[in-house]
DNA sequence: TCTGTTTGGTAACATTTGTTACACAGTTTA
DNA sequence: TAAACTGTGTAACAAATGTTACCAAACAGA
């Protein structure tokens, strides 16, 4: 696990901080499309990702759905701070995109690390502004920008994250994370296949231009 | 300033960081409708709201706007401490919807109070949990709401923020918030009020039913 | 009082997005 | 292999939102 951990966040906590969190903390592997948290979840620990991607999910009363944002490695889910703390309720759904590392941490311990190191506070903190700043972009996407731009920015975003040219997705399944029906995603995809943009298979869409 | 500050801080934070605050903060007196936070400034202080109304409001490269949420007593601008932080730009725009007091604490005392101060630490993370909640109910607002939903919630919300049952404000204004145009507004308004919700005057509005 | 400006009402039309319906091809299962 | 299911394409239509244009009332300043 210290290896594992050395990959990415050694460069981000201490050495101490470091070796307390590998004595407390718990690994994890994640299958894709594994149900990390759910709606009304009492979070357990904060989970830190090693590798992979996770999907962050909105879901309004009516099981309405609608993409927040993506989680890479050296993320952390910064509203599960927020119920580990507070005890509340999450909000949001996670799911792992492809098979993700993570560790869990212990929630008695994040008051504890804010007093002791630095490093965990910065990162803390840097957390909720690199969250805050992805919830800004989602609200510039809905509030100002068509369709057809948001299914471009989309699919660019997740091929980025997914760190492929091509994704293995389905029509339906955009839909759902634009809060769209298939129809228009089918039919706005087709329209940036023409001009040029995308190139279409069944299950399978291969982006040409960045 | 101690004074004023106990009115809602009191229950808050530790007597110290009472004290500390009164040494080391600054009290402003904001007009109606005075600038606090430009888009691309850099924040000298982080603001601690003691009464009034704030509003946050987000513009993209084209200057079209979109209200972001309301601050109100004891709240303060959790992406002011990342600008703070990290001396980034700020992404935002933020103005005095009413005269509104406010309290500018020094950025190099908030790593500081972080160690030094459990209700510190306590408000930080809250104020941050406090933000993102927020921002997930305007991702909400946008994604799952028709227009004449987001009119209405947006006059109950104003209203109740402002503490008054009308509220003086024209067409346009509130389409700028909405980021729509005067026209869709101004038809949206005649249909509430047809339906009694609302009762529509120059340069007012009298919500009839929250 | 006269005049220009601000604010709100409304019609007519354009565009964008959502819905329903159906065809068809590829894939899976019996 | 036949039948059922899944994914995609497309047309036709409906609803929501945006745009342009114009009018009239209220207001502000000279």
């Amino acid at each position: 696990m210290r290896e594992k951990l050395n990959s990415y966040f050694s460069y981000v906590f201490e050495d101490e901080l470091l070796d307390e969190i590998v004595q407390v903390g718990t690994y994890k592997k994640l299958r894709e499309n594994e149900l990390l948290v759910d709606l009304g979840d009492q979070i357990k620990g904060v989970p830190l990702l090693l590798n992979g991607a996770i999907k962050i999910v909105r879901e309004d009363k009516k099981g309405e759905e609608m993409l927040l944002y993506f989680l890479e490695r050296g993320d952390t889910c910064a509203s599960s701070f927020a119920s580990a703390l507070s005890s509340g309720k999450c909000g949001i759904r996670a799911i792992a995109e492809k098979e993700s590392e993570v560790i869990f941490l212990p929630v008695e311990k994040l008051d504890e690390w804010l007093v002791k190191y630095k490093s965990w506070r910065n990162f803390v903190i840097d957390s909720y502004n690199v969250r805050l700043n992805e919830m800004m972009e989602t609200v510039d996407t809905l509030a100002f920008m068509k369709m057809d731009e948001r299914l471009y920015k989309y699919l660019t975003d997740k091929a980025q994250i997914m760190r492929e040219t091509s994704l293995n997705t389905t029509h339906q399944d955009i839909a759902y994370d634009l809060h769209t029906s298939r129809v228009v995603v089918s039919r706005l995809l087709k329209q940036l296949e023409n001009e040029g943009k995308i190139k279409l298979y069944r299950n399978k869409i291969e982006i040409l231009e960045f």
